[in-house]
DNA sequence: ATAATTTGTTAGACTTGTCTAACAAATATA
DNA sequence: TATATTTGTTAGACAAGTCTAACAAATTAT
């Protein structure tokens, strides 16, 4: 039986692995909360399991079979947040920890029950792809807004932070989902970014602009 | 931070209490699919916490504390049967083991929006009272079909067993929630009875009737 | 009332997932 | 390059929740 913190690991790893800076020890022990020597003995579990290789001071990877695991919890986490916004009525910035919970489910059904209501969804409240059935993500090709040009008019179509708190942030500033943005300038020193959201110029600072995805 | 572990103790005493035989150490084992030893081990760990009091070879019972936290439980999982059955379009003999994982979602935001959504319900899939917040039950008064009078008429209102075996059995034989029964028939012997349920005569054996709660 | 059976308890071991303390390797800095 | 800092590893401890083996109390049957 998967075990929470087996899957916790898992999702950790896979979502880590797509940065390139990797999926190292320290960087698990943040994101896990956990102290570096509890990474060092579970991810010598995982790699006896065959769902991580390792090498010692090397950073990790998924197998196959790991990167398998790590896909379904991604898939439940995904689909649960787009029911908690569109079946109950959440705002898209509660439901990240509620799923965080839900995600850990064992019951099969109540996933495809989930997937039949909300008819197959391809993307979840924040925008980020929902794998299908067989773990298959859709190819996307986005942007951070940090590194569009000035001048240019991108769509906002995605976020890689679904925290609470950033949510709220940009709900407060106007910015939604799907909105077009117009980079009118950037500080070279901080990155501090003026922008155009329905006609409505504003400014955010480098650290946001990195955590809006665009196309 | 209360354990899966924990909520599963309190809600078996809490279920077991409600029969005359109350809650012992063997019971709590088969129902918790648990050795006796652990049992033993983990209603000390209880009692230490004011959870449950207990007597060595006495049985258990809860203390307020702990019965208000078993109420919690049982109302998160009968709330999640009905918003499965309501919301997401299960069948009543399908809904139990699912509710069995999601009643220990910690949110109470999750079950807030599953109360408003369900409009504050009284009564769980199977007929069983759900809790108010602050772990008010609605006094009934049921009784067992297997101690009806014959030539009585009664309305079916809940189950004792809501597994998936007894529940699709019902179905087999036409009996659903709300019919109204008349007890044509009981053998002495062994219990079996001849009812009349829409007009259709069956015969159910003494531990279906069992089962079966009636007004 | 004694023996047999059932039920409950104690002792001690094991696994999972975590920790702290001490040390080692790799990387960055002077 | 030598040293300091950061990052990773090993060893050993601990809590939670489970087990088996051995024994004790309570209950039931003879």
């Amino acid at each position: 039986m998967r075990t929470l913190a087996e899957e916790n690991y898992l999702k950790a790893i896979y979502n880590l692995s797509q940065n390139e800076t990797g999926a190292t020890a320290s960087k698990l022990s943040e994101k896990l909360n956990v102290k570096l020597p509890t990474i060092n003995s579970m991810v010598n579990k995982l790699a006896d399991k065959e769902l991580v290789e390792y090498q010692k001071y090397k950073g990790f990877i998924l197998t196959e079979k790991g990167q398998k695991q790590a896909l379904e919890v991604i898939r439940k986490h995904r689909l649960t947040e787009l029911f908690l916004v569109k079946i109950m009525g959440f705002g898209w910035e509660e439901v990240h920890d509620i799923a965080e919970e839900v995600e850990h489910i064992k019951s099969p059904l109540f996933f495809e029950k989930m997937d039949l209501i909300l008819s197959n969804p391809k993307y979840d409240p924040h925008g980020a792809p929902i794998p299908d059935k067989n773990g298959k993500l859709p190819k996307t090709n986005l942007k951070l807004l940090a590194n569009i040009e000035i001048g240019k008019t991108v769509r906002f179509v995605a976020v890689s932070d679904s925290s609470s708190d950033f949510l709220s942030y940009l709900s407060r500033v106007g910015i939604s989902l799907y909105s077009n943005i117009e980079i009118i300038d950037r500080e070279v020193f901080d990155g501090l970014l003026k922008i155009k959201v329905n006609k409505i110029t504003t400014t955010l600072s480098g650290q946001v602009a990195e955590k809006i995805l665009v196309e």
